[in-house]
DNA sequence: GATCCGTGGTG
DNA sequence: TCACCAAGGAT
């Protein structure tokens, strides 16, 4: 396989963002919690949330001792509100297990709730400069081309840490180059529509490239539809609790003129299972 | 491994 | 317009 690190690092060091967590002494809480901010919600989305939570939250501890509330509202529109809970409750078990430490090795990560192997990696690298392959969507779809000479990469498996392992150099520092150039590559050259495979520091290694850009077809599951969905519904009911001055709605409140009510009773009682919220005395509220 | 889980920008 | 996509993880 030809030498890919070299040329990733190169071109990382001329062409990598300026992204807050990138910032010198970010330290591990911010690169955590940024982590957590980054599963499945754009770079330009979470930027500006960012700074307004490590400003409230300056370390776990501080997550540890508001309540989970506090977490679903700071979390505004940021999408998929169970990863507000999953912080909250990692910032727990951090202040419990780990005196307040964020962990500095994957298991101990990984065990932490809401951190699968991408975050536990990232982590290790990012923000303690360890050595582990990091893995992302944007990694996956960068081998995918340069290495097996795909259009797109296969579903994600646990078979692509070892890919990346692989194109890892000997230096740890080298490696978290590599890590963050292989996500950044994908993120702004080599992305999902339209790659820019003229401004690719890799491109003359490229086996996608070298075999003339087949289309070898798409495996990957489509995304159900929003429209209509379960999803929608607790979407718009969460909604109306994070913005409720009173905290507190009565059940009859919420979204009333849903158009489907079954739908929506069945988002609410999924909500309260979620421990998203809980309802007493007839009304529904953020979780206490 | 398949499915579920938000929200908004974009080609 | 609308399907696709986004620094994934839990079940």
């Amino acid at each position: 396989m030809p030498d890919l690190a070299t040329p990733l690092i190169e071109w990382y060091r001329e062409n990598a963002r300026d992204l807050p967590w990138r910032r010198a002494g970010f330290g591990a809480w911010g690169v955590l919690v940024s982590e957590f901010m980054l599963q499945q919600t754009p770079v330009a989305r979470v930027i500006p949330h960012l700074e307004g939570w490590l400003e409230r939250w300056p370390s776990p501890a501080d997550l540890a001792a508001s309540a989970p509330a506090d977490a679903v509202r700071q979390w505004a529109n940021l999408g998929y509100p169970r990863r507000a809970l999953w912080l909250h409750r990692a910032a727990i078990e951090i202040r419990d297990r780990h005196t307040g430490v964020v962990p500095r090795d994957v298991d101990a990560l990984l065990a932490l709730t809401g951190i699968g192997d991408y975050t536990a990696r990232a982590v290790v690298v990012f923000a303690y400069g360890g050595r582990a392959p990091v893995v992302d969507t944007n990694t996956r779809r960068v081998l995918a081309r340069a290495v097996d000479g795909r259009s797109q990469p296969a579903p994600a498996a646990k078979r692509d840490l070892a890919a990346m392992d692989a194109i890892l150099p000997p230096s740890d520092d080298d490696a978290a180059i590599v890590n963050a150039a292989a996500m950044e590559l994908g993120a702004v050259v080599c992305t999902a529509r339209a790659p820019r495979c003229d401004a690719c520091p890799i491109a003359d290694r490229c086996a996608w490239r070298a075999a003339g850009y087949p289309d070898t077809g798409d495996d990957r599951r489509r995304q159900a539809r929003y429209e209509g969905s379960d999803r929608q519904a607790r979407g718009a009911i969460l909604k109306v609790l994070r913005d409720a001055a009173t905290h507190a709605v009565p059940l009859g409140d919420v979204v009333p003129d849903w158009h489907d009510p079954r739908q929506r009773d069945r988002a609410i009682d999924s909500l309260i299972a979620d421990g998203l919220a809980e309802a007493s005395e007839g009304l529904l509220r953020l979780p206490s």
